[in-house]
DNA sequence: GCCGTTTTCGGCCCGACTGTTTTCAGTCG
């Protein structure tokens, strides 16, 4: 049983629990631990192994135990017993927007309502109106809710969500009632998938900016509208949220806007045990009458943390991973930004898939304030994609010759995303891969191997010493595909042992190696590089979403190997590819396994 | 159910909007 099958069976505990209207606190409990497994970076049944399920925050003796019985049995027996008082159709009506256990539970008992096609009759009917609390506005909102259930996807790639806030944000700037404007929410904190897009506004006129969001083109529907909090539904689907406050508040309101929920809660804990009380409208030392509570702050979203002894927590990490902890104790990372890396490593040219042609290319990235770029066209065997051979690759050089005698302070690297076969072979001999500036193994076909398999041919290309970065470590997509099995901190450590870098690929629906694996990749002595394996000019553009992810992981500028100048970093590809080569002692190979 | 330089028991973040009420519960972020 894995970790997002235990997440997902102690979030049904917390559903279940909602419904029956248990104490809110144990929910609060299950839903915290259930968060905390699916960020884990380790399979949590190797942590159960090795006794340290206790060291996780948020899980206690009883969760614990708990999880115990779901590994060692596959079942809860608590959770088979809950969940047979509670028919599973109800847990889906969760999901329905004005929805929420009250009201399914109330159903339930008065009308035996168990699915949501049943509510959906109920609704229409009218049948629901006539109990406490509930009217026609209601049976319209579910009715809605319903629909709206039906059309939209849970989460959209970041990539979606940033050019739909970005059109808000620039027709809402031209709003003279605007004084500041900005991203808030899991956007701002540069989640890989988005659920609700997050604005906030400072303006001393409200209702104006109310008046201005609400009645946006893109606006399908208003799902709330009030003096300072906004809700609508845009083309497509989406929910657009909007909060409006005073710009001496801006500072706290963003803080409490961008979340994530478990940070805020652990920063207003914070605040209380100082005697304080933290909103979104500000800091507030607490007087023994409530009323009298004195404003100390909240222009400043840095002045919330430093309300409560803490430097600034940049947004990417407030996801209360330890970031709370680090800040208290002074050891906050340096997060990376965009502006230290120096060149992109894996770009794609018209020789294999790529649109445009390595001087397009070249030009493009000059034109970013890049050092160097690497071209890493796919190699043959990936015929689909164009993938070249031993003689196109010396043509190819010849070109990259030519151009590089063209450029001064830039240098166009000649690469390959090799592709890494079925048994661990690599697509070139040794002979052509030496000739190579940056070879990218990666792997493109056989994709159903087992998990032995697919973790083997990973390290065997990493013990070749001319492998320098693993493209895409996990091959997922976003929404569409789960990475091939493999064993995750396997690869991690071989990382760390062979010196190859993992790559944190920008591609929107790749973001792959996730966030969540590069602390634990870190500490096994890993390093990476961020790249944006752009088929095209504008895909160099992509950079940001990597960044991201890097930022999400906690890594500063020297853990990545693009943030070295040419000099350093071909230096350092020549390190990496002597440790490769010395690591493993003759015939002690792991990866003679298979 | 978790957690602890105020606590091993008694707390547990804080507020806005809607709809159905006539003061508030439910939902949501």
């Amino acid at each position: 049983m894995n970790n997002r099958e235990i997440a997902e069976i102690f979030h049904s505990i917390a559903d279940i629990l909602e419904i029956k209207a248990e104490n809110p606190f144990r929910i609060r409990a299950y839903r915290k631990a259930a968060q905390v497994i699916e960020d884990l970076s380790q399979p949590i049944k190797d942590i159960h192994t090795n006794g340290k399920l206790p060291n996780i925050p948020g899980i206690g003796e009883g969760i614990a135990g708990k999880i115990s019985e779901l590994i060692q049995t596959g079942k809860l027996k608590e959770y088979e017993t809950i969940r047979k008082s509670v028919p599973s159709g109800l847990l889906e009506m969760l999901n329905i927007s004005s929805v929420g256990p009250k009201t399914v539970a109330l159903i339930y008992k008065e009308l035996g309502i168990t699915s949501v096609k049943e509510l959906e009759k109920a609704a229409k009917d009218h049948k629901l109106a006539k109990f406490p609390g509930m009217g026609e506005k209601k049976e319209e909102n579910i009715i809605r809710g319903i629909k709206i259930l039906r059309e939209t996807k849970e989460r959209i790639p970041i990539y979606e969500a940033e050019l739909i806030a970005k059109n808000i944000i620039s027709l809402l700037k031209k709003v003279p009632a605007v004084d500041k404007i900005s991203i808030a929410g899991s956007l701002r904190r540069r989640r890989e998938t988005i659920g609700d897009i997050d604005i906030l506004v400072a303006s001393d006129k409200p209702a104006e900016v109310m008046d201005s969001f609400t009645t946006l083109p893109q606006v399908n529907q208003i799902l709330a509208k009030g003096s300072t909090r906004s809700s609508v539904r845009i083309e497509g689907g989406r929910q657009v949220d909007i909060r409006v406050v005073q710009t001496d508040s801006f500072g706290a309101a963003l803080h409490y806007f961008t979340g994530s929920k478990t940070h805020n809660i652990r920063i207003r804990e914070l605040g209380i045990k100082k005697g304080l009380k933290i909103n979104e409208y500000g800091v507030f030392k607490r007087s023994k009458l409530a009323e009298e509570d004195k404003k100390i702050a909240g222009r400043e979203e840095i002045d919330v943390f430093k309300s409560i002894g803490m430097p600034y927590i940049c947004p990417e990490i407030r996801e209360d991973r330890g970031e709370i902890e680090a800040g208290l104790s002074g050891t906050l990372p340096k997060l990376i930004e965009i502006a230290d890396l120096r060149g992109d490593l894996h770009i794609h040219s018209n020789w294999s898939d790529g649109t445009n042609s390595i001087e397009e290319m070249a030009e493009a990235s000059i034109e970013r304030g890049y050092q160097y770029i690497a071209i890493c066209d796919h190699s043959k065997s990936l015929r689909v994609a164009g993938g070249l051979d031993e003689g196109q690759l010396i043509e190819r050089q010849k070109k990259i010759d030519k151009l590089n005698n063209k450029y001064k302070n830039f240098q166009i690297l000649s690469g390959i995303e090799l592709e890494i076969h079925i048994n661990g072979k690599l697509d070139f001999s040794d002979d052509i891969l030496e000739t190579l500036d940056v070879v990218i193994g990666a792997i493109h076909t056989g994709f159903s191997q087992d998990e032995n398999v697919n973790t083997a041919r990973i390290i065997k290309a990493m013990e070749n010493r001319n492998v320098d970065i693993i493209a895409h470590p996990t091959g997922r997509l976003l929404g569409k595909r789960e990475g091939y099995k493999i064993d995750i901190p396997a690869i991690l450590k071989a990382a760390g042992d062979t010196g190859t870098a993992l790559e944190i690929n920008a591609f929107p629906e790749r973001l792959d190696l996730a966030d969540i694996y590069l602390q634990e990749a870190k500490e096994k002595g890993a390093k990476f590089a961020i790249n944006t394996d752009a088929h095209s000019i504008s895909q160099l553009d992509f950079t940001k979403f990597g960044i991201g992810v890097a930022r999400r992981g906690w890594l500063e500028k020297q853990d990545v190997i693009n943030c070295l100048n040419i000099d350093e970093l071909q230096k350092s590809l020549e390190k990496a590819r002597e440790r490769s080569t010395h690591h493993y002692p003759p015939g002690q190979k792991k990866t003679d396994l298979i």
